[in-house]
RNA sequence: UGAGUGGGUUGGGCGGUCGCCUGUCACCUGUUUUUGUUUAUGAACAAGAUAAACAAAAACAGGUGACAGGAGGAAAGUCCGAGCAGGGUAGGGCACGGUGGUGGCUAACGGCCACCCGGAGUGAUCCGCGGGAAAGUGCCACAGAAAAAACACGGCCGAUGACUCUUUAAGAGAACAGGUAAAGUUGAAAUGGUGCGGUAAGAGCGCACCGCGUCUUUGGUGACAAAGAUGGCAUGGUAAACCCCACCGCCUGCAAGAUCAAGUAAGCUGGUAUAGCCUGCCCGGCUGUUUGCCAGCGGGUAGAUCGCGUGCGAUUCGUCGCAGAGCUUCUCUGGUAACAGAGGGUCUAGUUAAAUGAUCGCCACCUGUCACUUGUUUUAGCUUAUCUAACUACUGUAUAAGCUAAAACAAGUGACAGGUACAGAACUCGGCUUAGAGACCCACUCUUUCU
RNA sequence: CGGAGUGUAGCUCAGCUUGGCUAGAGCACUUGGUUUGGGACCAAGGGGUCGUGAGUUCGAAUCUCUCCACUCCGA
């Protein structure tokens, strides 16, 4: 049986860790998310989040780091091992939500994802093949 | 009944599934160390040595499971006060900063409690950086005669003295001496206010009331209050202007600091007795010669652990003892109260890209939409009655009642959708300030009605 | 987390020390003139809750306190 867990060794910690993510420019992105990858020597996934000081208080922005890691316990095994994502929010639609009233769902953000690492997976596959052609 | 004042409690609830952090315990795997046994090497035997295997214990790393605990009243702002840490320190004075009614509470405070005074309110109650303006300095724009300076200007009078005229003693004139502080369009503020008497004109010049000051007595620890006598009014405002008085205050802050690891580096420049240091200054003190001291530059800054969440000691691992400005919705005593003392209970999150969450079901509350019911108002239509000439009929921009339909508003019920205040511990406490949807409780005030 | 500082016209800044004089300067904007037209130039004008809310004072951009934004520094 498959155990859904996120412990702290699948975390990104450092922030040398983080710069060296951005530095390597594979990014991803839709309505609601921005992911940045980038491959790892660990052999599983891990998970760093960045939620600027523009996205509320303290406690919404708690709330939404809280979203993004249960949405990545859930799928992490659809993901690609040996990558680091780097997950961010998109303000502009945070904004307009915020504005009507409406909390973020734990779904809505967990749909979001699943796309993204669809996406995420045809590319890398491809990038392999290729190579593996070449 | 309506309106309101003050205070307190709580901060959506229950259940299922998955997940996060910390601690304790148990188990598994790996590594290292120690001990024991067996085997091998070696050896005549024993002891000892080396290697391997097994078992036990300890430490470290990883994993699994169980149990326990896991955000707030403001955790926030960082506005104060402390603990704690480092630096400094023989001592004194000045400077600088803070506080400011009185008495108390507290480890301390700019906090809290009680009282006094002033202001607001019918009242419960609320608000107040609330010492000193005869220690000195400054400022008071515009307007105004004048802004604190003398009645200087402008007025009034001219009783008294001198002058001129008429005239008999007396009267008139002018305003020279002189007297006076009543009027003078202002302004935030103008030499106590109002009234009567008084006078040549006036004036606390006299009196009555009010205000103010001084003294005495009484009450109170005190701020102050009350009563009486007395002075005749003298000192306009501003100290959140400088200042004076009283009291308090070393500087820097957990990114403090300690240990370990790594790393530069016996680095460079300047000063050095009319020197350097001792927080800003002074008195004063200390240092003691170029391999020294001080200042600056350069270099370096992936870090880790402790500090850090009760501590120390003992232990039969159940707990016990001592110490905490520790906590306490418990009890008693003292005190009007803040609070203090004694007893009982209790030890309560510990993260570091930062742990408390997500989702589902039911319930509670709020908002919106739709449907139904009830009530009110308006409009339209119909019926009846009245009125419209004395009667009847007709008619009607007439009135009233009823029914039907539509719209709006209010209340209730049901369904659906959305939401559930403010807000996240970052070394720890005591306060203050600010944010805030509600729910509940207590005490009190005013108004209306009834008894 | 701790410590410093700044908010004034659409923009960049003065004025705050020592409270009152008209809240000012440059660029920008509007109108008119000049030019064949535009730019430049000349003349006139509009535009300010002085970040917010209280207090002291006769009177606050200025003094005091509270709150809100923003900037910088610190191993």
């Amino acid at each position: 049986m498959i155990r859904y867990r996120l412990k702290k060794k699948q975390r990104v910690v450092s922030n040398r860790r983080f710069k060296e993510i951005l530095d390597c420019r594979m990014r991803f992105a839709n309505e609601l998310l921005t992911v940045f990858i980038a491959p790892n020597d660990c052999g599983w996934p891990r998970l760093g989040v960045s939620v600027g000081k523009r996205f509320g208080n303290a406690v919404e922005r708690n709330h939404l780091k809280r979203l993004l890691r249960e949405s990545f316990r859930l799928s992490q095994y659809d993901m690609l091992d040996n990558y680091d994502y780097l997950f961010m929010y998109n303000h502009n639609l945070l904004k307009k939500m915020k504005q009507d009233g409406r909390r973020l769902k734990a779904t809505v953000v967990k749909a979001s994802m699943a796309r993204l690492i669809v996406k995420i997976n045809k590319r890398v596959e491809g990038r392999a093949n290729e190579k593996a052609s070449k």
